[in-house]
DNA sequence: TGTACATCAGTGAACGCGCGTTCACTGATGTAC
DNA sequence: TGTACATCAGTGAACGCGCGTTCACTGATGTAC
């Protein structure tokens, strides 16, 4: 099968995006290079003239869940007042605790990444990076150093109350989690706003 | 090589032991049975007298991982004021960071545990709520809700930088996020104790 | 436009390898006398 | 106390299996004329 212009670079991107998929619900070692190919509707063989090995596979679909959850804050935050609640909330909820595939990589894959390879946790680190600016832009604080520390502190909490979520085993327990992050990352930013020495001054991040 | 009474047990809890921290260190799929037998001195073959499987192992050696960090939190809070200060600084520091084989399972191995059978999933969330428990004691609030509430989001927070910092491979990013990870803690209860109206009267947990 | 050939993405058998687990065997120690 | 036998934890070869990767082959499509 010879494929038109663009065909090939086409499957490619069906391929990584399935990839992505079930990645993120089976953990980086927990699903086969045959099955990654089956969810894209392909045998394991052709693999190799799309990728040149698995882990290259791995990180940039790894890549692609950041930028999606990236894109997805963005759409959130656009237009609105600035303030993390919007985020918070489509982070922290069921939606998201139970599908790990369309979601963040951060809690399902971080903990797999710090025993990669110094290029996993390269493109991990350039990535988070980025992450954490989309983040500190929502915390209008006196001194960028403490919008970044507040942004840091709040997806720290957001990622720890999904990975915890995720792993209990009873729902009701699961859902106390999801609320009590909601409150923690409030709280967080209430301090900073009402009683710290920021959010005065600069008019600021009023929201929460 | 027939033992003394006493010294099977003996062995056994040695290969646990040693069980655990490979596992913390290379996470639940990442090491072999051979592996884990050699750390504790002895070859594979030996291993199914003490274990009838590899995740009988893994539950036990898990949970021993868990229990030794409740006990380690018990005497790092024993005869001082009331507050979580100490375990935040015990845990979000460099050595927790670097040493996750002697650490907390949490940051190391839940979201394998969200991926693993239900008898995994059971122990994991009974032994989290006993976490839970000795943590809420820390706070204290006007209600049991809010306390327990107030102590998932500092352990949320917790582990999500825990698992942050692991992950990314710039050292002096990583610093920083165990050090907004610190503040962030310090937030959410200055929250409460300060401006919130909790922590005198009744005031309810109605923050925002 | 039609025909012959070249291309190369995709297939599936096969490769070497490491895994969890089993098992016949070993030999140090416990027990009986 | 000394001797003969029984026990069974530990050894390491072997098992079946699934993995990542390779490769000879296929056949639909592009290209030349």
């Amino acid at each position: 099968m010879r494929y038109a212009k663009g065909q090939k670079l086409h499957i490619r991107n069906r391929i990584l995006e399935r990839a992505s998929y079930g990645l993120l619900r089976k953990g980086i070692h927990g699903i086969s290079v045959a099955d990654l190919m089956k969810l894209a509707g392909m045998t394991h063989g052709g693999f190799y003239t799309h990728f040149e090995s698995r882990e290259a596979l791995v990180i940039e679909a790894f890549a692609l869940a950041i930028d999606r959850t990236v894109d997805r804050w963005l759409k959130l935050i656009k237009g609105k007042p600035v303030g993390i609640e919007a985020i918070v909330e489509s982070y922290l909820n069921r939606y998201h605790r139970d599908n790990p595939g369309n979601g963040c990589p951060l809690p399902s894959l971080s903990a797999d990444i710090s025993r990669s390879s110094p290029e996993t946790r390269r493109t991990f680190t350039k990535k988070l990076d980025g992450m954490i600016d989309v983040l500190t832009r929502l915390f209008p604080r006196e001194s960028a150093e403490v919008a970044r520390q507040d942004a840091v502190g709040a997806l720290a909490t957001m990622i720890g109350s999904i990975v915890l979520a995720r792993a209990v085993g009873n729902k009701m327990l699961s859902d106390d989690i999801l609320e009590a992050g909601r409150q923690a990352v409030r709280n967080q930013a209430a301090f900073r706003n009402r009683c710290g020495h920021s959010g005065e001054k600069n008019g600021s991040g009023v929201n929460m």
